[in-house]
DNA sequence: ACCGATTCTCAGCAAAGTCACAGGTAATAC
DNA sequence: GTATTACCTGTGACTTTGCTGAGAATCGGT
């Protein structure tokens, strides 16, 4: 998928997080190390030397925003996507990450996450050395631009849309059940009702499907799969 | 069929359940220990490490989210399948769920539990390499797009007659007793009438089978075979 | 603080799947 | 050849599952 797999750092004092990010992010063919602590982040990123560190600004040591000024007078220029609370700190986050450097406020979901890192990377010239686009049968997602097109015409989607329907796209004719899709599309606490993705299969139809031969297909009793439709 | 036989922990305070689930672990060729409580689980992990957790939610100590949260807090990172009842816990189970976990619900059948298992462990590439495809003769069983092709056409079928079908295809040649089967494929406590079975595999047969040679043969006596007719 | 867009809940409906039953057919025993 | 048993399959009631519309709650931008 990659190449030889691009290093990433990711840290986070939770396990939970640590654990999610670090297995999503091998799915996806990066090669990955985690830490707990800033000091941590400090030594690991020296050692390790990633290509993208995933950081929590809220650490028990050093906190990531102090990690990052660190790096930058040892003169250290990873780019960084930091995971914050969706609060005050916020703001200051916006304000000192001008770098290559971007921010996700937790919770989010796995595609979120990867989307970012995705992002990040292309920036850097570092990442995967794909087209950044999905395609099956006439329906191509475009990275990039963010944008859907079936049999070339743009299909406006809303942001969880796009994600539940990358995710599909990305597993083409493989069946995912309701637990894969909800866990790596919605956000990580999402506690409410596994309907919601009935809503947004529903919606995608419409508007991706439309009168269009269904590629969307629903398998009973197990979940969903994209796939160029039979005969 | 597994190299060396990954290692699974099943967790569950009912004997019949840890029997049930651990006796067809192995036979798929892992090694299996069981434990009955949280506690005796969270030793377990650690002087057991197994690549997978089977851990029913209600225990009578500690529950199974907690034991999910001290693994996770103690950096132990075994991804869990949960055994759960159906109901509103299923919602709550959801949240926690967010490694490459997955869960169940009581009753489920070994075929249901199995197809999970093989996903889960899939994921987390510590499975079996094998391509989750099974055949006989001209009839195809694809466990990824949850689809079945007899002499290349696509067969429909439900999720029991798939379920069915799997357990036959898996042990091909080798005659399986209506209990065997009636304990594979139906909730393991299942109550109703064993003709259930009858009607499954006449199902299965016009839609399988159809006017193409059988393959599904019946050992009068005893139970149901798939083999391909010979001459 | 407002307004529009988006996300999510909920409930009713429609469709599909599951299972029990019963009468029919085939195999086996005597 | 007939009786007996095991198995097959059509019918239909019941259950489960998934789809969709309507609207409440939330988010985001101005």
């Amino acid at each position: 998928m990659n190449e030889d797999g691009a290093r990433v750092l990711v840290v986070d004092d939770e396990p939970n997080i640590t654990q999610l990010v670090a297995m999503a992010l091998r799915y996806e063919g990066f090669t990955v190390k985690t830490a707990a602590t800033g000091r941590g982040a400090l030594t690991a990123v020296s050692r390790f030397s990633p290509a993208l560190v995933i950081l929590d600004v809220m650490l028990p040591d050093i906190d990531g925003l102090e990690v990052l000024r660190r790096l930058n007078s040892a003169g250290h220029k990873v780019p960084i996507i930091f995971l914050t609370a969706r609060d005050a700190t916020e703001d200051k986050v916006h304000g000192l990450t001008i770098g290559g450097d971007d921010y996700v406020t937790k919770p989010f979901s796995v595609e979120e996450l990867m989307a970012r890192v995705r992002v990040v990377l292309r920036r850097h010239g570092n990442g995967e050395p794909e087209s950044g686009k999905l395609a099956l049968a006439d329906l191509e997602l475009d990275d990039e631009g963010h944008e859907v097109r079936r049999a070339g015409a743009v299909v406006e989607l809303t942001n969880t849309e796009y994600r539940l329907l990358r995710y599909l796209l990305a597993n083409p004719g493989r069946v995912l059940t309701r637990s894969q899709i909800l866990d790596h599309v919605w956000h990580y606490d999402f506690g409410g009702d596994a309907s919601v993705l009935e809503t947004y299969i529903s919606y995608l139809r419409r508007k991706v499907d439309g009168s269009k031969p269904a590629l969307i297909q629903t398998v009973r009793g197990v979940g969903y799969v994209l796939r160029a439709p039979r005969s």
